[in-house]
This record gives structure tokens, C-alpha cells and sequence, in this order.
DNA sequence: ATTTCAAGTTGACATCTGTAAACCTCCGTG
DNA sequence: CACGGAGGTTTACAGATGTCAACTTGAAAT
């Protein structure tokens, strides 16, 4: 059943386009990416297309223009990707990560408050 | 310069290997990846190959067999991987993702107890 | 009806990755 | 010396990804 869905990075680009609104349209979809990629419509369709087949958009073939929707959720992909992240270059642990970027000085004082409190809470959480 | 490197997935399970002990010639990951991918020694000569171009492993051509060793800095190249990954998925930022995972339940109570222990550290010497 | 333009689609490529079969080349051993 | 095996290398390929130019089509505008 739900195979897991992977996706490349220029696909994830496209994606969090789609989860911050759908559904959306190939030209709105160049016009978002315009500064950034400058991807040709024929480029932001082919992908669509291969997301599409791995079911992670939907196509809507309503009127003059087709509109694309995010298919899967998000909290799903991100959570696969964040495994197999973590695996990868973390031996699977996510103190390591954040030790290591701890030790290269990639986490600010206040970044280092805000993580507190969501662990305070998610403590809260857990224990039920 | 030195032009940022990147690594696939199974680059990156070679580099593993080759970070927890260096050298090691063909023969020895042939077998340290049996249980794993399986790949053969033509597999592991390319990928091997791949990487020496992209400085991420220096090859010593001493005696009978080549002895491969890591060329880069873990730290370094995890960095790098950390940056990309937390942008693609999380939008930079690893408050994010650690509540999301908080949400998603993946994370234990010692798990965060630990997390608590590498902040409180970090914050410390942040601090200097 | 004619032009025109946006939207859609096709056909093609180049590159990167994973993957191996097969071949070559020494070196030690009988 | 002939052979077998370990190690090294070449050649090839398939699938995924990024990337379009160019062609088709339908509808709006004149």
C-alpha cells in the first residue's frame, strides 16, 4: 500500500509551494519560482507530472487551466525524509545533529531558548 | 575554492565507513557492506572513483592493494547536508523540526532528557 | 474569420547514481 | 612454468532528475 513517497530536492521545492496554497496553476507555479529556480513551465510540468505518478499531487482538469493540489501530507514526507536524513549522516540520532551544530556555532542564543520550550512541552505530552 | 561537496546517499555510506576507520581498501568495504547494499567491488571501485574526483577521498597507491582514505572533514560535509536538508524540509529551521518531530512522537523522554543536557551545555559556551 | 496568446504537451538531452559483467594483471604455489 | 585467485579497471546500462525548445490547441479579441 502507500509505498513511500520520495522526493527530489527540486520536488520539494515544488511541493512547499503547493502546501502553502493549492491548488495552483503551472503559470502561478513560475511565477513563484521565477527569482529562485526560473524553471520554464515545460520543466515545472514534467515534474508535476513524475510528482503526480508517486501520487504526491493531484491534477484537477477542470476548466482552461489544470490545477495542481498537494496530494500527500506534509507531517508524512518530512517525517520520511527527516529518518532517512538522520541515517544517514547522524547515525539515525538526532543529539548528534544537534550537538554537531551546537559545536559549529550554528545555534544562536534565542535558537537555543526556542528549543527549550518545545521540548519543555513536548515533555508535558509524552508523559500522558 | 573549495567548491561545496556533496554527497548521494550511498556516497555517503561509503564515507561512514571510511570516517570510523581510515584506510581501508576495496576489500574491506566490499565486506563491511555485504549485510548492507551487497555491492561488488566494480560498484564500490566507481563510487570510490566518483568521490576521489570530488575530493572527498584521496586514494594511496602504495603496495598490492589501494588504500582509500576520507579526505574530508565529516563535520564539514555534515554541515553542509544539515543546511540543505533543513531548508528543503523544514524552511531553516530546526525549531521546526524538532517540534514536528515532538508532534509526530518520535521522540522519547530520554530522548529529550538528552537534549536538555547537549542545550544547557551549548548555551554555556555560547555564552563565553 | 483571423490573429494571437496563454496553456498544454511532446520529444530530446545531459548528468548523476547505482550496478555489474567481464576482462586484465600480477603473484605465489605446486 | 602454468594456474588460480586477489585486486584493479573498463565498458555499459538503466533509472532518476533537471532542463528546454518547439509544437499543438482552444478561446478571446479585433
Amino acid at each position: 500500500m502507500a509505498r513511500q513517497i520520495s522526493l527530489s530536492d527540486g520536488e520539494w521545492k515544488l511541493m512547499n509551494l503547493l502546501w502553502e496554497k493549492s491548488p495552483r496553476t503551472i503559470a502561478e507555479l513560475v511565477k513563484a519560482l521565477a527569482g529562485d529556480t526560473g524553471w520554464s513551465k515545460s520543466t515545472i510540468f514534467i515534474m508535476l507530472g513524475r510528482m503526480a505518478e508517486k501520487g504526491a499531487v493531484r491534477v484537477e482538469s477542470g476548466g482552461r487551466s489544470k490545477l495542481y493540489h498537494a496530494a500527500a501530507s506534509k507531517s508524512c514526507l518530512a517525517a520520511g525524509e527527516t529518518r532517512s536524513f538522520l541515517d544517514k549522516v547522524y547515525g539515525g540520532s538526532l543529539q548528534l545533529m544537534v550537538s554537531s551544530m551546537a559545536g559549529q556555532k550554528a545555534l544562536r542564543r534565542d535558537d537555543i531558548e526556542e528549543l527549550y520550550e518545545i521540548l519543555r512541552r513536548a515533555e508535558q505530552e509524552v508523559e500522558s
